[in-house]
DNA sequence: GACTTACGTAAGTGTCAACTAACGTTCAGG
DNA sequence: CCTGAACGTTAGTTGACACTTACGTAAGTC
């Protein structure tokens, strides 16, 4: 888990992370969207994700298809959870309360 | 929020974090719990909580209070949300599985 | 004013992490 | 077997950061 927070520190892996979430992307696809970055560095990225269990490599051919693991993030958002208490009703109202609020740069 | 991120994923910063989370502590106890480190090591990581805006400082005489700022934390847990598409009712369901599942370690 | 308490801050050090460049590996086609 | 594509991996460098030690500072006491 401490792994997961380090991974989600660097804004570059949470980018990735929105890029694999919806469907999985070869990682040559993803690097391309990184202009000002070797591939090299988004591999190494990459790798990083999948230490933490943030994403799922399946190989097919020669290339490797990578998304996001949404159970590992369901555990992260749990983990801040908990400092409010960990109660579901208690989580409800919080997320009611900042829907008001609607104030959010980085995503 | 790009700060807060990186705050949190220092895990000796999120232990502080919850030390502050229910009540407002002198920066000397919040050390004094911490047997391992060098006041000044808390001092600075309480800075770097303050510049992310996670928890509020208060001077009261010589001693300075801290306590955690739950409005941040909040904008934290919604920036997560926003991968699942900031649905409420998505969020509710996937919270609830999560639920059964039951398997964490840090905190 | 001298002293103590409760802090922040500056300087210096060791470690980690993000990056580039170069190399190794696997898979498919001719 | 040779080539080329799509990857991961391994140096090696640079900057960030967590830490200790030493110093500065504001508030209270005498």
């Amino acid at each position: 888990m401490d792994t997961a927070f380090r991974a989600l520190a660097e804004p570059r892996r949470r980018e990735i992370l929105k890029h694999v979430w919806s469907y999985e992307l070869p990682a040559s696809e993803i690097a391309a969207r990184f202009g000002d970055v070797t591939r090299s560095a988004i591999s190494q990225h990459l790798g990083v994700l999948r230490d933490a269990e943030l994403i799922t490599e399946r190989r097919e051919g020669v290339r490797r298809l990578y998304r996001a693991n949404h159970h590992q993030m369901e555990l992260v958002r749990r983990s801040l959870e908990e400092y409010w208490g960990g109660s579901l009703d208690r989580l409800r109202s919080l997320a009611e309360s900042a829907e008001r609020e609607k104030g959010n740069s980085d995503g």
